[in-house]
DNA sequence: TTACTACAACTTGTATGATCTCTGATGTTC
DNA sequence: GAACATCAGAGATCATACAAGTTGTAGTAA
């Protein structure tokens, strides 16, 4: 129990209580999804406070993607999406990024990757495959030099296969290390010849065993896709 | 491509685009944690913009968990905390939280935490087992009546089973979904009656399981524990 | 010298008023 | 009716002033 000499007069900043209060009401649902707010102005009179911090207050629901300020038109209750609330965890492993973090992230595919096709195989919807089919087309498609767009659309496939599971945790979950794969395969692709097409056959095979709802012929693809990154990683990195 | 007509003038506002490039300074450590900022005036100067603009700016930044502001001394670039970065996740789960997220939860869990034991039981260490052993103890010292304080000691097993693997990403990746379960069991185990010694016997043995570095057995046993979790979810919200 | 006090020189927090710019609606012209 | 011009109201920015917290230091008394 270190907390003896925790803070007491917390000295919360007026504006921080105006966030709090704006904040307690949306998520009481006081205030809906798509309610305008009363203006600055007239929300200064209510509050009794300046437009200073007010403003400041604003400017932090609106950080957190709580409310959405319009230029011109007004600010409105915005329906908190599932990208906001991951962007910092995204910021998180951002600033965590080291060649450590490569081989954990791997690990942490290898494990949780199958898993998620094999429940991908049977949850998938008609729009799931129409949406994986288009990723491995444009993957095809791409001109072969752009390894950055190549491993945007290698991310977005993989991030489908989460999205088919239906599961919104596994998507919360997962995004935020998909984020992190463009950089590490920035340090990897440039040094590996003749990837390309192997890759687009995995993927394909994975596409299929979805396609079919062959969970058990996803996970092994998946995993062996994914064996075959560590196995050009560890080449890279030893 | 329908990016043609893609917005030109993103009327990024001012204190957004000092945001971001104070951000970016963060993210690319060319300022490390700790460091002192500027004053205020000093970064009005600077950037050639109000203060206005530039206070907006630095209450974003604050809100995300990136620097502090102290009132008196001075901002500093804070070590963004893996809680600051789930707090919005949280937040977003605060508002979509009904019946389908729980059960999206446990399956998430269902599929992961078995996984996670079994890497446990082969990576763990002597301060693992340590940790791990006190949190049986202190569940089975628990009292009964307080399922507040065993939540968080349930909790924290599972948590430091993923700690067990060594693998930061694995942490970060469950970190969420744990500061979930308070809520899940708080709804659930008022209304179940002699769980709790089986709670005890089931975590016992996949404590047991890692210290024999018994990957097998530990994943049997977490699944175990798990889909008796599900089970008992499953007939309360049914 | 030492310990305490008081103050000066910072810092951020809040308030106010003026002005700029964008948006949406209204009115005008053809 | 359609295109254009106008205008009121919204947020965005600026400049200034003052309030209030923090820190270091010079000065004073023991």
């Amino acid at each position: 129990m270190d907390e003896i000499f925790g803070k007491i007069g917390t000295a919360q900043t007026l504006s921080q209580k105006i966030e709090r209060r704006i904040e307690e009401a949306i998520r009481q649902k006081k205030l809906l999804v798509g309610t305008k707010l009363p203006s600055e102005r007239e929300l200064c009179e209510m509050f009794a406070v300046s437009r200073t911090a007010l403003r400041e207050a604003l400017r932090r629901l609106s950080a957190r993607g709580l409310i959405q300020i319009k230029k011109g038109s007004g600010m409105f209750v915005s329906e908190l999406k599932i990208e906001d609330a991951i962007e910092s965890l995204n910021l998180y492993y951002d600033l965590s990024f080291d060649s450590d973090l490569i081989s954990q992230i791997i690990e942490v595919r290898r494990v949780f990757e199958p898993e998620i096709a094999r429940i991908a195989a049977s949850n998938r919807t008609d729009e799931d495959l129409t949406a994986l089919n288009k990723n491995i087309t444009d993957l095809a498609d791409c001109d072969p030099d752009n390894t950055q767009l190549e491993a945007d659309i290698i991310n977005k496939f993989h991030l489908n296969v989460a999205k088919a599971t239906g599961n919104k945790v596994m998507i919360i979950s997962m995004e935020p290390i998909y984020s992190l794969l463009p950089r590490m395969r920035n340090l990897i692709y440039a040094n590996v010849d003749g990837e390309k097409d192997f890759t687009i056959k995995a993927h394909r095979a994975i596409f299929e065993a979805i396609r079919d709802k062959n969970g058990e012929q996803a996970y092994q693809e998946m995993a062996g896709q994914i064996d075959r990154t560590l196995e050009i990683y560890t080449q890279y990195l030893k």
